[in-house]
DNA sequence: AACTCCCTTGACACGGTGTAAAGTTGACAT
DNA sequence: ATGTCAACTTTACACCGTGTCAAGGGAGTT
């Protein structure tokens, strides 16, 4: 094995992605990881000291190869509000099924393990925070209900675009994505935007 | 420890529940309950075979107890199909909190237990069925939007209706029952009822 | 008194996480 | 060529929670 291949950290990463990917609902253990590497599982322990850091290793590496922040941020060049409130749903709502295998695979530890819960609200206080942006978007243009203060709307928001939800109208009910997105943009319209 | 206190398949359910309920988000290890009703870990093995036996039997215990299956019937009188929707929300939507710790230990449970996620899954379809009354309703009064087929709006009650929604809003965001209530009526008839 | 049922105590196998220690190997410096 | 270093390997083990097994006790029944 030449030093050359010796960027064994992001071996395990990828390693632990396309086995977390590849089977959402199931338990992927640290030997599973590691044998998909080709590599010891005690190379993995040197890399991460447990199992809730290399998951959140691995999401903090997903994100940084899918780019999500510049993704994300791309839905607040819309002018309009409404305009910006459907490019953000679109925006993650596209997102969500490339992080779905680490989605669940945190939602999974998220009683057992409290620092990987935290590392997974941190990621879902991110998406908060998008949800929050259009929802400002929409009150400056006067289009945001009087039903909802700001911060309920954005409550509302955040709730509907959660990746249980997308979980169960795609795996559960068996939509297509573009039917999800289409859905998600109609009741997040119909729900927080002024007639 | 005489005979007539000898239910002890009793003491152990309700043992389990008080800790769930206590403690929705935290581990509850077979030796916990076992303690907590007092008894020795292998009596509760005497009764449940598995933890996902036990976890089962304590959901079935609970909606037998609190009559659920009465309570969500009863808002099949409401004669109007809108009004059935409306009671329908607020049946259910009230049952959540009291399920919500035995609930959360299935969520928990979902990925490494087949059985369990079974289980779970069989409580959910009945409330499936439940939405899917409510949606057949509206379709007769013909109050039901246009843009969805029957299955459709029942995918999205459904989904709006999930107890990991009914989580983040209370627990998260802090909203209060009487809140939630409010705004899951209005998104749902927003969604579903035709103008 | 014997029988049975339900419970207790105590021991153990198994699987997964995480730790610890000793051995191997390739890259690089001197 | 020799030595050193860092990364990786192998092996072994502690810990914890689930589930199994076996021996024993004690209150009711016959």
């Amino acid at each position: 094995m030449s030093r050359e291949n010796r960027n064994t950290r992001e071996t395990i990463l990828n390693a632990a992605w396309r086995l977390l990917e590849a089977a959402p609902g199931r338990e992927v253990r640290m030997s599973d990881i590691a044998a998909e590497a080709g590599v010891s599982r005690q190379a993995v322990y040197g890399h991460f000291p447990t199992r809730a850091d290399l998951l959140t290793a691995t999401a903090r590496y997903l994100d940084e190869v899918k780019n999500v922040d510049a993704r994300l941020a791309a839905s607040r060049n819309a002018a309009r509000g409404v305009d910006r409130l459907a490019a953000f749903v679109e925006a993650w709502g596209d997102y969500i099924p490339e992080i779905y295998g680490v989605g669940r695979a945190f939602m999974a530890m998220y009683d057992s393990d409290s620092e990987a819960a935290a590392a997974w609200d941190d990621r879902m206080q991110a998406v908060r925070h998008g949800c929050q942006a259009a929802v400002d978007a929409l009150k400056r243009d006067g289009d945001l209900t009087p039903d909802y203060s700001a911060r309920q709307a954005t409550d509302v928001l955040w709730t509907l675009l959660s990746v249980e939800n997308w979980e169960r109208l795609r795996n559960d009910c068996g939509w297509s994505q573009k039917r999800y997105l289409e859905t998600m943009k109609a009741i997040a319209f119909s729900a927080l935007v002024a007639d």
